[in-house]
DNA sequence: GCCAAATGGTTTATATTATAAACCTTAGTA
DNA sequence: TACTAAGGTTTATAATATAAACCATTTGGC
């Protein structure tokens, strides 16, 4: 049976890189709602698709409060499209 | 989004629910080689999903040897297939 | 102008989980 | 008898997810 991405095999993270499938790009607080996760957990999770080379992570500002904003590379897209495939021999698909 | 139900989303724990939705049973050491996995892992899945009441888990003997056989019950069938509609939107599928 | 609360996060501690190592029991076998 | 193998289980450890606690800035009320 196919390997599943660790990285992506998780919830939160899945959510994630599942929105910015389908958004140009999101930002923070956004990523936060949608997923009603907690600001500490996204925090986190965004970090590790950032490391992984997933997900750019643009720290700026929106007025004079903090945006971060994020959206999904190539290499997340290939990532993603991989682990779909990988599940779809889980769930006969 | 849809909560992954966490019992079931488990690559290890998956793999046996898959395997277990194409076959009427199957037994510890063929779910161990189709796995690749470790038989105290695959020892300790087993009994949470069975603790969960999503397989049966017979022990007996073939032979002279033990032999443990399983199946997926109907809840088993019902939670995997709940769990495949909400990774569904996650995947866009 | 000053304090309280809200916004937008990050860091760190904790609880859970997955995983493998170590172990147990019985059977065959040299 | 004493080794090895088969078929597992129990337990210890490593990894992960998650939230609690924290920090910096800003906005609103008085």
């Amino acid at each position: 049976m196919k390997e599943l991405n660790p990285l992506l095999h998780s919830q939160l993270r899945l959510a994630v890189m599942s929105i910015l499938m389908n958004v140009e790009e999101a930002d923070f607080v956004y990523l936060k709602e949608k997923t009603e996760s907690t600001a500490g957990n996204l925090s986190v999770q965004l970090d590790k698709l950032s490391s992984a080379g997933y997900i750019t992570v643009e720290k700026g500002t929106s007025g004079k409060r903090p945006r971060t904003i994020c959206s999904i590379t190539p290499e997340g897209i290939s990532a993603f499209e991989q682990y779909v495939e990988a599940l779809k021999s889980y769930l006969n698909l």
